[in-house]
DNA sequence: CTGTTAGCGCGTTCAG
DNA sequence: CTGAACGCGCTAACAG
């Protein structure tokens, strides 16, 4: 005979319960938590809070959300919370929205343009102040069209749709400056006497990689160098993609080469390993510079030389922007890191 | 004059917009939506559907679980995102909780226990289904029973609590068997011919860095050998830690020493660059053991021996367990992994 | 199969 | 300052 008070699975405690504890009407006990505190009497407030303690009780956050018409949430979608360059975004995103007293929910997208959609489709559900879109996606034009959709859908019904590096798709944006950081390197490694540049480019599609790629080869274009194309090596963004690429390179057009660009450091670490399979090594016989200067590999040897995105400070940016009306665009400095796998030569 | 299609932060579409855009009643549409299918006339069906899609409709989940008395949320706490342990202990959460149809709700403690407190607050006020405490925590006594406290509270209205590691808590938990794998290790490190044992050990508290210390100690005892106490070392579970650790070490017993087991990967990192700081190299001059085997220290030279917590399982079975009523405890197996840093001598 | 009614937990009028 | 009444968006019961 399991009575009230049953200690398993009773029912949930409800203002309503605290209100008759605390001998007021539930429209006190509300205004004891949130009403603006000077509304009610002294001797009420506590009588309410020492009941909620008593009761152990805890607001349903969902309740508020239906009669307040919005939540504390902010949504984030990413590629892969494993990757560093998305982890610390989200580190930068977590911190910044728990400073402005929301939740932060994360759903993983795996790369995969359908999952983003209906991931994204599941976040409208839960009506975040804002929806951040971390990762890049690749998709299909009519993909992208249908996530242009649901995110204008969103913020029609109030919210705000924010985006990593993809300006393009018209919603607020945190710009990372690709392009600039890539060129600035370029010329940076021209000044240490490099002359000639092989690139590891990651995918076709438009997206970060090819910022990258076109921000280098116009930072050499601005110094009288280019790229010879036969240097240029398409891969997938990720350590496996470095590693297959530094042994894709024609041995005839490597030997010419005194430097690789990896477009991301995942990349370029791989492409290390890759090349030492054939018998070079970083940075004796090739230097080598990566992109994003992912924390966990500054403590590597050959330390490698790469362009920094203060990337906790984009996961905030992101926040900052899904809460300001006016803002549509933040900007974010690179800055160029010049370590020991490319010497001065 | 603002119309009520003005494109701006127009009222979101509710369910009694698409109904009656369907020409049906709200409650036809909602059994459209998730009633058993077979319910509803498929003529209506469809309109209903077609109505949605037109004024692009999202349910609203809080509304939704206000009626059902349930959410679809899983809460997961964690101590530092970016920190490679927690992110894949995170992938395998997101992963199987979306398996599960779940969303994710993630907080960051920065290993502050009082804060630690206030997010599970917070959790509460969510109805999740589960809430995952993935870190562990260094906090006082009283600090600890505030939060078995609140975990109480929140499994008496019905939800679950899983700790990572943490069985002595109370709640559901996944055991790690660190003990085991730290013996493990042990033994294998004597079998390769060393004899004489440093210890990086981390905090104090009883905890993970302690289990690992004392599972070490016991796989030396089990073969006769044990530890000079002068050659273990207290020091912050960070990179940083095992840096200062490894210069602090007296002269006269570093000398004495063939290996050093630094009680997690990251501490064994930093103490790789403390000993090259003593003039000290590994594994030339001393072999090292980490223990956690993160991901994105695979690739470093020379490759750590370590031993393997599969994390990304230690999240799943944590979705697991905070989804099942019956099971409370899940165990996971840890893989000692020997490498190049400790070669046999 | 469908519409009407009721009510989930809470905040906010509107009278006192 | 306080309580009663109402409504948020939605689903579950209950009739038709």
């Amino acid at each position: 005979m399991p009575t009230r008070d049953s200690k398993r699975a009773s029912r949930p405690v409800t203002i309503v319960d605290v209100a008759r504890e605390a001998g007021v009407s539930p429209a006190t006990a509300s205004r004891a938590f949130n009403g603006s505190a000077r509304t009610v009497r002294d001797a009420n407030l506590q009588r309410v809070l020492a009941a909620a303690a008593k009761l152990s009780y805890a607001p349903n956050a969902s309740a508020q959300a239906v009669v307040r018409g919005d939540t504390s949430t902010v949504a984030l979608l990413i590629s892969d919370i494993t990757d560093p360059y998305f982890s610390w975004i989200a580190a930068g995103v977590i911190e910044a929205a728990e400073n402005a007293g929301l939740q932060v929910t994360v759903a993983v997208t795996n790369r995969n343009a359908d999952r983003e959609l209906d991931l994204v489709r599941y976040f409208r559900a839960q009506r975040p102040r804002a929806i951040i879109i971390g990762g890049s996606r690749a998709g299909s034009d009519e993909r992208s069209r249908d996530l242009v959709n649901e995110l204008t859908a969103f913020e029609r019904s109030g919210g705000k749709a924010v985006t990593v590096s993809q300006g393009e798709l018209g919603f607020r944006s945190v710009n990372l400056n690709d392009r600039k950081g890539a060129a600035e390197l370029a010329r940076r490694l021209v000044h240490l006497g490099y002359q000639s540049f092989g690139i590891i480019a990651g995918p076709l599609e438009p997206g970060v990689a090819s910022e990258r790629v076109a921000g280098f080869e116009e930072g050499l274009a601005s110094v009288g160098l280019q790229v010879d194309p036969d240097a240029v090596v398409r891969s997938a963004f990720s350590w496996e993609g470095g590693y297959d690429a530094a042994r894709v390179f024609p041995q005839e057009v490597i030997d010419g080469l005194d430097l690789i660009f990896a477009v991301n450091d995942m990349m370029a670490l791989g492409a290390i390993a890759g090349l030492r399979l054939r018998g070079l090594s970083v940075p004796a016989d090739i230097a080598l510079a990566g992109y994003d200067d992912i924390a966990p590999l500054r403590d590597t040897s050959p330390s490698l030389t790469t362009v920094r995105i203060p990337l906790k400070d984009v996961g905030a940016a992101s926040v900052l922007l899904g809460l300001d009306d006016d803002e549509r665009v933040a900007m974010i400095e690179p800055l160029v890191v010049i370590r020991d796998s490319t010497p001065r030569r």
